[in-house]
DNA sequence: CGTCGATTTCTAGCAGCGCTAGGGACAAGA
DNA sequence: TCTTGTCCCTAGCGCTGCTAGAAATCGACG
């Protein structure tokens, strides 16, 4: 019985052990360096013991995103709160998000670019994934006009800051231009008038 | 001296073929069917051919890339220079981009997302790269307000279209709501009341 | 206390990847 | 015919994600 219990403790510890290494050697040294060799050595066990918690590496890098995604979920909230306006609180969102991506990228990367089979957009998602698009939502709904499919819109928010950083990251838009970027973005997003 | 000349033309030849049987490969079967022993095979040489030809397995994507460009380059042209209004170029350069997206994804990947070290944003990026810019520019142009930074205002828009693109190619965003989404972008991208 | 049975973990290996060293075939010139 | 130089292929390196089967470890029981 404890016995049982004490072993199921340690196997959870050692669950989160892998998580956590493949985290920061994502973060230290980028998703090429995360190899399943290289994470058996970090864990101080052998590689296969890594498939006995997890079906393959695209479902550790999937805990590791789901991770990250609190933690980004947590930062939007934290800029959308602390704004004053409607228009202010969006803007604060999209700062917070890119800069989120720039400050993080190996979990923004595993988030939302690579693909690791997480379900998204669908009700099976993991709460952090909707945790953050919710974010997003509750910025962009007091700007939207009328009638406006607030999903939709969010979406469409949503994907013009991943556009922004994904083709900055990837070497494809000048660094030095992104803030004008991203204010064009923001401006042209919100409707001329809004409060 | 003739021998020369057709031993230059068969390689020159021979590389053509190199890149035209990548394309084909990855727009059947994607980017990971595309491994340098498949298409030694495709083309009827051993694997260091390739490496006679390409410093490796990236200088072939690029080349594929290019080629890939000249193509979206080209119809986005076509979609510009057919609207009526500026306001409709503007339109239908979007649809045309998402559109060249969706049907060629991997194309668009390897231009747009894979990487593959090709010189963007810069004096050296290839022709093709700053022609498919270049019609981008010229749709946000006239429709962009007073003293607005054209360059980073298109390549915001441009990111738009690709954050829309990647985030539902890659099962981020719902397919069916794409169009819905893209209106929505254009729409607020436009200034209210520019003709 | 010693042995059995089950669980856990490791060693070793598979098939594939991008890439390359070195030798053999073949054609052009003496 | 023999030499020279070019071209191309065979074979192999070190790496990847992943797994089968042996080994070791640990709890339970006689």
């Amino acid at each position: 019985m404890t016995i049982q219990k004490r072993r199921e403790r340690e196997r959870a510890e050692r669950e989160r052990l892998i998580v956590t290494a493949a985290r920061e050697l994502a973060e230290a040294e980028g998703w090429d360096a995360v190899t399943t060799r290289r994470l058996a050595d970090e864990i101080e066990y052998s590689q296969p013991v890594l498939y006995s918690h997890f079906k393959g590496k695209g479902a550790i890098m999937a805990a590791v995103a789901v991770q990250g995604c609190e933690e980004l979920a947590g930062e939007l909230r934290a800029a959308r709160t602390a704004a004053g306006s409607a228009r202010e609180a969006l803007a604060a969102v999209g700062r917070a998000y890119t800069a989120f991506a720039r400050r993080r990228p190996a979990l923004y990367d595993v988030i939302f670019t690579l693909d690791v089979d997480l379900p998204f957009a669908t009700p099976e998602a993991p709460a952090a994934l909707q945790d953050a698009f919710g974010e997003l939502l509750q910025a962009v709904q007091p700007i939207a006009a009328e009638g406006e499919d607030m999903g939709a819109l969010t979406e469409t928010y949503w994907a013009g800051l991943h556009g922004l950083v994904t083709l900055m990251r990837s070497g494809r838009l000048p660094e030095e231009a992104h803030e004008r970027r991203l204010g064009l973005f923001i401006g042209h997003f919100v409707p001329q008038g809004t409060d």
